[in-house]
DNA sequence: GATGAATGAGGATTCATTCAT
DNA sequence: GATGAATGAATCCTCATTCAT
């Protein structure tokens, strides 16, 4: 007999008006953008009054947030397992990763969308600054057994990376039919391998 | 005799105060983002009144899209002839090309801060997005040529290098103690010339 | 055998409420005041719900009239007390009076505050009403004896008094350090001695 | 010709905004007391927009220390004028002080009843701390030359002067009836007389 | 052209009070 | 009786924009 997870209806209310309010923010954030959100918008989306969303995250700014750490949180899960799955091929794990990507911000769920097309004045640095630090620690760490170059500043690596991802999907988000999925994945995929310029450098030449 | 930079008193007077704005925009904008500047931050910062920025300028937005078009267009001249000057390598070229961005932004002229750290509704995007569409025509031209490799989607290609660039300029640009001058430029220039992974991917072994 | 104060445990419980709802109302509103004490503040205080403090007083203003009436009620009951006891000069009964209000605010039970640190609208002044009311019947009273000068508007000296009690007192809590307890208590005494006393003290005899 | 109190009409309109705010707030914080009366209560009866109070007073508590710090300024000046002119008794000078504080809470200006009807959280405190802080340094000035008592604190008797002046004439704003221009003077006077001046009065010797 | 005080619609946030459990 | 999450009317305050001088 297990009652760690149960919880009383109380607490399925109080949790239940905090997912409601989740799932509505993510909606409106994604659909309007930060700034153009009332936090009416959010709470009758919600079906609750705004003094629910107080309640729950202090500020408009704070239930923002709250979202995105949400979607961080299941984009990592996501890569990680994209990753973890064993690859023969350096090729195969890097489209692992890219699709991985690309079906987040496809999903229905528009956690990932938020996440990619953000406004809140401030968030959306803090958020990038978020998955360069992660990309930097497995770059760190992936470094050691040869997996990623040794030459190059990780710190700045990590952030261009991030870069180069959020910005093709925000952009794909925008503008779906400028792209095909695959073509996203594919480009994204090959540019983490080798860069844009057809001819090798010379010091990576055999 | 070239009597075309002649300005009458009033004229000058004119001209000079839609350069302190823009002055004023420019350096207001970079450090706390569009949407929480004033119009009155700009104009006290730039000695004049609320009005007179109306008064050039429309609106607050049309501020902003002044200062990014000229900081587009600066970004635009330089790049060029940085590219424009014969290279030896492809490296070279990359190296070019790194180091000219990297110095318009670090540039005592906050002109190109603009440009990286923008939180304007659509604005942002805006300019990314004539970056990329510039990026995206260097692409096909210099496909050609064998420059650009040309197993690669150009328009997605375009979208992640600006966002790879401009991600790693704001980043820098908020903190210039996390990273060299050089290993930015050297990071950038090697990304872009053969991605972050270590080992080559087959197709590109001679 | 006395069951007057037996209680059940219910009933225990209830008033046990009651009063941790009182002595956290007692300490919150002299520190915030009225207005910018919220209804939760006490609650959490007294370790109660918030529903609890409106099933026992109805509503805000409920609570800070109950906290008010006990204090009330105390210091009436302290100062006849002080009163009372047999005096022999006019002097002597002056400051016996003065010392009852002093130790009535500096008793650890901050009821006394509450008392002078209130901005309920309306409320601080009925109480001082309240007081004056006590106090003018008071006048009147000993008035007949000769204890009270006869020269006097009794309605208007009575609020005299009691506003300058109160504002000492008020004054007193709020800067503890600026005089001494026997300072207050002298110099109370001894403006109403002389002020509103018709035998003067000795001291100030020709 | 003088033209140093020109005003332009630019200058005469702000300070014409200003000015029917100043009295505007006095009249609705004196009817309805700080926290009852909303921001556009005192705007629409200055006939301005609300943004135009913000843009003078930065917020709610602002106008109302402004009115206050009016109010203190002319209190004082009236005062000052009371006491200035010769008087030959003491009974004379303590008279006259009495009659210009009633004078000044009954005058039409509603400046006088705010300063003694004010229910700014925090803001009544301040003005009898300032009021106090005036007094006291008149009672240690004028102790000097036998004016008033010197056995006594001067810090704490000031609060009691105060407190007992506030104190009546709020009473007296709210219940005119309940005693005559004339009664209210009289006991100010007499109070204050026997209560903080070294000299008896006539009246009180033997 | 320049000025800057005035505007007022708009939106964030608060908090006394309720009521289902 | 006790609880405390939910409510939403009530207000404060902001700030892009205008326009009389």
């Amino acid at each position: 007999m297990n009652f760690t997870t149960i919880t009383t209806a109380r607490d399925r209310s109080r949790e239940d008006s905090r997912q409601r309010l989740l799932e509505a923010a993510a909606e409106v954030f994604a659909k309007q953008g930060f700034t153009k959100t009332k936090a009416t918008d959010i709470a009758s989306r919600a079906g609750v009054a705004v003094g629910t969303l107080y309640l729950h995250f202090g500020d408009k700014e704070g239930i923002a947030r709250a979202v995105a750490e949400d979607a961080v949180t299941e984009l990592r899960a996501r890569l990680r397992s994209a990753v973890e799955r064993k690859h023969t091929t350096v090729e195969e794990a890097a489209h692992a990763h890219a699709t991985a990507l690309v079906d987040f911000v496809a999903s229905p769920s528009t956690r990932g969308r938020l996440l990619f097309a953000n406004d809140a004045p401030g968030l959306r640095g803090d958020l990038l600054d978020a998955m360069a630090a992660a990309q930097e620690a497995h770059i760190r760490e992936r470094r050691r057994d040869g997996y990623f170059r040794a030459d190059i500043d990780a710190t700045v690596a990590a952030q261009a990376l991030v870069g180069m991802q959020s910005r093709v999907l925000t952009w794909w988000l925008e503008n779906p039919r400028r792209a095909s999925r695959k073509s996203v994945i594919d480009t994204l995929a090959k540019l983490r391998l080798s860069g844009i310029h057809a001819r090798q450098p010379e010091e990576f030449k055999r």
